[in-house]
RNA sequence: GCUCGGGUAGCUCAAUGGUAGAGCAGUAGCCUUUUAAGCUAUAGGUUGUGGGUUCGAGUCCCACCCCGGGCACCA
């Protein structure tokens, strides 16, 4: 004991200290070597996974087929000459039942050097125990990997079909940073990556089924552009010269809608050097689709179909499932400027500059002084309609002044061809009738530029290239942004964006 | 950035300014259908960090770090 005791000292990052328990658990490796029982195996062949050995058990059946199963050990309750443990699989849990004089001793020697969070292998025959769980009796054990720091498994009973943990893991700074951790000892956070994985396979399918190409395009990008947002800068040495990571992926999925592809997506992160808070994370994922000779109204179908198709497979995901919203199509459409005039009661639009900040003072937007005209409609269509929006509802046609990047309105050039969905006050989706010509997009890049000139660290630069392609002509385009973190957050009721994200952005320990 | 709350054993949590504790996990023992198994014994701590007040600080004061909620920022 006391020599490993020293081992163990080594083996610890600094600061670390989980002393008596590593200690214990490297003694026991210690053991089972001097046994010839090799803690860390190379494979096991199983036959089943636990969801799959249980439903092997018929209704009333007390024996079944000999299954082989692989996992973590994640309860044991120790009986003298029987044991009986829960084993932990990717999918689900099984009972194990182990008995000395089925085991043999060997094996039976093996068993009493376990721990929680072991991974093990296991042999045996389906069976029923007297309260009717489907258990395994166990007749071969094989250790597959010595865990020698203990995972937090809390204990648990199911009252009523739900399960109830005691000392559970709960601390979210430690789940978040050590999401293995949490992985493993939470079926239910689990069930949600399964989930976040079946939300962009059926975007893929969707989309693809759709006639739309996947592609993918630079993350290091010599100029920024497509959103207003703060970048990550980086340098390659190299070509000795800045490199940003994208804020958007618009610009380059424009030039290949020039190139002749003409429904083109793409799935990928997007980084944006801002705060972090619960809705957002400076990597996060961003679907944009481009469709060529389709209009905004077209793209308000197909964010329809989407986000339907997306919440009929979620809503499939056991302990997922319940949380899905029912979506009902055609979402219902409401146009900015009316909505903001009937909800602010006055014609907001025909207000002067004073008039309109008595408004907004009136409906509780801060400092109203300080922010621009457009800013100010945009805060006040916020905390009017935005924030109370709570089924899926698209807002069309924006003012001109706040979609700098949209085509006019047909027949009112005040207003822009644009939509946003939004739901529980979120916004989901953010699309246009993209503007496709080049002399306009050209001023309004250089407007940028001057901002940009001025001190405004969110505008852009004037790209020449994109410019280029554009001017090789762009047939009209319709475009769409879905926040993929925000869509999960909505279709599986989440509040904090760091949980639908396996790894979130955090300062180091 | 502002503000409120929190940080004590591996996990979940206690502790009037007066000897840092419990349950689970761990260790040793008993127990051949248990399931938050049970019983007996036992080990486990730089109370986020650094200062200060005090005879004495987990507790009071100051600064800082980290996390969470709210606000601000973020089309």
């Amino acid at each position: 004991m006391s020599e490993s005791a020293g081992d163990v000292t080594n083996a610890e990052q600094p600061g670390e200290d989980l002393g008596f328990v590593m200690r214990d658990r490297l003694a026991s490796l210690t053991r089972l070597r001097e046994r010839g029982v090799e803690p860390f195996a190379y494979a096991f062949d199983r036959s089943h996974t636990t969801v799959e050995a249980r439903a092997l058990l018929g209704e009333g059946d007390e024996e079944g087929p000999v299954v082989r199963l692989a996992g973590r050990i994640a309860s044991w309750r120790g009986q003298g000459k029987t044991a009986f443990a829960h084993l932990v699989d990717q999918e689900g849990r099984l009972q194990l039942y182990l008995r000395r004089d089925e085991l043999g001793e060997e094996a039976w020697e093996t068993s009493k050097e376990l721990h929680l969070s072991d991974v093990i292998g296991v042999e045996g025959p389906l069976m029923r125990t007297r309260t009717g769980e489907v258990t395994v009796r166990v007749t071969s054990l094989t250790l597959l990997a010595k865990a020698l720091r203990p995972l937090p498994f809390g204990k648990e009973q199911v009252v009523d079909g739900e399960i109830v943990r005691y000392s559970a893991f709960s601390d979210t700074e430690q789940r978040a940073r050590q999401r293995y951790a949490d992985l493993a000892v939470h079926p239910e956070v689990r069930a949600l990556f399964t989930a976040r994985s079946l939300l962009t396979r059926t975007i893929r399918r969707h989309l693809d089924d759709l006639g739309y190409l996947e592609v993918e395009t630079p993350v290091l990008q010599p100029l920024y552009g497509g959103a207003a947002a703060r970048p990550f800068i980086t340098h390659h040495n190299a070509l000795d010269m800045p490199l940003y990571l994208r804020i958007a992926d618009e610009l380059y999925l424009k030039r290949l809608i020039v190139g002749g592809f003409e429904r083109v997506y793409e799935i990928g992160h997007d980084f944006r050097n801002e705060g972090i808070d619960r809705t957002h994370n400076p990597e996060f994922t961003m679907l944009e689709f481009y469709e060529a000779y389709a209009d905004y109204r077209t793209m308000m179908t197909r964010v329809e179909s989407l986000l339907v198709a997306a919440a009929d497979v979620l809503r499939a995901v056991p302990t997922i499932g319940a949380s899905v919203p029912t979506l009902v199509t055609p979402f219902p459409r409401i146009e900015w400027v009316p909505s903001l005039v009937q909800a602010a009661g006055v014609d907001v639009l025909a207000l002067d500059d004073a008039g309109l900040k008595e408004v907004a003072a009136r409906i509780g937007v801060e400092r109203p002084g300080s922010l621009s005209r457009p800013k100010l409609l945009d805060e006040m269509f916020q905390a009017l309609v935005e924030s109370k929006i709570d089924t899926p509802t698209f807002v069309v046609d924006y003012p001109k002044a706040l979609s700098p990047l949209a085509k006019p309105k047909r027949g009112d050039d005040t207003l822009t061809e644009r939509f946003e969905l939004f739901a529980r006050g979120k916004e989901l989706a953010n699309a246009f009738s993209e503007l496709n010509d080049p002399i306009d997009q050209r001023e309004r890049f250089e407007a940028q530029a001057r901002l940009k000139a001025a001190g405004d660290d969110e505008a852009t630069m004037v790209d020449e290239d994109y410019l280029r392609a554009m001017e090789y002509g762009m047939p009209p385009t319709g475009g769409v942004g879905v926040g993929i973190d925000r869509l999960l957050m909505y279709l599986t009721d989440t509040a904090n964006i760091r949980d639908v994200i396996l790894f979130p952005t955090m300062r180091p320990e």
